[in-house]
DNA sequence: CGGTTCCTTGATAACGATCAAAGGCCGTGG
DNA sequence: CCACGGCCTTTGATCGTTATCAAGGAACCG
């Protein structure tokens, strides 16, 4: 029923960036090689990982891959952040997750049966390699524990899709708002110099990214953020946001106090 | 955040049924063996699958297990049909997927961590085996198919899983219910005797649960329902429905037309 | 500097949740 | 087997939330 592969934004591609590395990455000394679905493997799999990948620069809005693109590769993320979308045949769409260094994408569509079913485009400047169809069979077939290490992301996944879908049911947008808001700061957080909780962070996001992560309209996220910042929840100024209590916001969270 | 074990329904076991089989299941000869997982194994496999599963009846409305409860096993649906509820702190919950036979249930929270995030109960009496987690290891490590084919079905549950997601945020109960409907009826449905489309189904679930699939509340399924006899979409009768013309329902998914 | 896209605010309407109550079905126990 | 109680289902009334339409202003890019 929905149909891939329509209402995907005709950004395809700007100026499709040659694939000239930033530097030469070596992923035996990669900043992520630890963070990695890989950390698991041998020195010499890694060689041939090494050997394997396609390093290439990729500017903001770039579209990576397209929701209903035939599968062409794994894309390891070494540096930046890319934006999955999942969209419909209306062309509403929601960002489904946030891809950042050390993980790869598009293991889904691999698996799944070859088509990718989100569109995944570059929201912070990034540099990813891609991993060949091939190297990923053969290294599966030799080392077992790469299978076993995508089988556990692949069940996490599951399970945060459920909890997902549990809150878009059952929350308000402000509460959906809040949980995003205390996940991304653990990501992009910043502790501040004041006492209790005081913390800051550059959303890697715009407004209307932010609202499809919420599966909401720009308006509504607009109107909410007015609103905890007049409760005094929140400061917001463009992308920078001030948290000046988290436990505040962890308090708007569970609705039964004292 | 979202705490398991919580709001759990306490209908825990309602006669904890004993642990006889309704004869001398028999995996060699079972009549889903080549619906299940466990397909593409040898037979050599599977007699030892024989040996290590333990055949069980389940009556209506029994737990089989629970959010936050310890992985203790996959279970292999013979008969019957299961739904599986995820539940958050508040005590909303969801039905997240229906099991039927020839289906496993449980390895996702196998491969997630060894903890469930679903309540799993009975809602048509059922037959399971329960497979252990030391043969499904061993079997793991002795035939790499057996990790691929649980890839492939993890990651097509995380395709399904975000489609549910952008469904849930972008469609109305209505159409939800539409679909809905037509998957069960993929199914459930039986052909009816009249010439277009005429399809006769007996639900598998009550109405509160139906309700839970679609993340709805029974009052308002009550009133939708309602509403698609109203325009002669469907007949409802207990748990009986008829679709007088399985055409004009896939129109409702259909914003535009000629 | 011009155009476009993004963000915000306002007004309005539709949708779905909630509270309340009545009728029906079912399983249980007498 | 029947009677009881409880749960499920339906309908009504109301309210809150969120989408939608519209417009002004700001930021960004070429």
């Amino acid at each position: 029923m929905i149909n891939a592969r329509q209402g995907v934004p005709p950004v395809y591609s700007r100026r499709a960036d040659s694939s000239v590395p930033r530097s030469g990455l070596n992923c035996l000394t990669c900043q992520n090689r630890n963070k990695a679905e890989w950390c698991g493997l041998a020195d010499e799999e890694i060689r041939l990982l090494n050997k394997d990948k396609r390093p290439r620069f990729y500017p903001p809005n770039h579209i990576v891959f397209a929701q209903g693109d035939a599968w062409d590769g794994l894309y390891c993320i070494e540096a930046g952040t890319v934006a999955m979308f999942h969209t419909d045949a209306e062309g509403r769409s929601i960002l489904v997750r946030l891809g950042h260094a050390g993980q790869t994408m598009g293991y889904q569509a691999f698996f799944s049966g070859g088509v990718h079913n989100v569109t995944a485009r570059v929201i912070q400047a990034a540099t990813m390699c891609r991993i060949s169809g091939e190297f990923l069979e053969r290294t599966l077939a030799r080392s077992p524990s790469l299978a076993r290490r995508y089988l556990s992301r692949l069940a996490g996944e599951v399970v945060s899709a459920e909890e997902a879908l549990l809150r878009q049911s059952a929350l308000s947008v402000r509460v959906r708002l809040v949980h995003l808001l205390l996940s991304l700061m653990e990501r992009f957080g910043q502790a501040g110099d004041e006492a209790h909780g005081h913390v800051v962070m550059a959303l890697p996001v715009a407004r209307k990214d932010l609202a499809a992560m919420l599966g909401t309209r720009p308006e509504t996220l607009a109107r909410t953020i007015a609103e905890l910042r007049a409760d005094g929840m929140v400061r917001f100024d463009g992308r920078c946001v001030v948290v000046p209590n988290e436990r505040a916001l962890l308090d708007e969270l569970e609705p039964m106090s004292a």
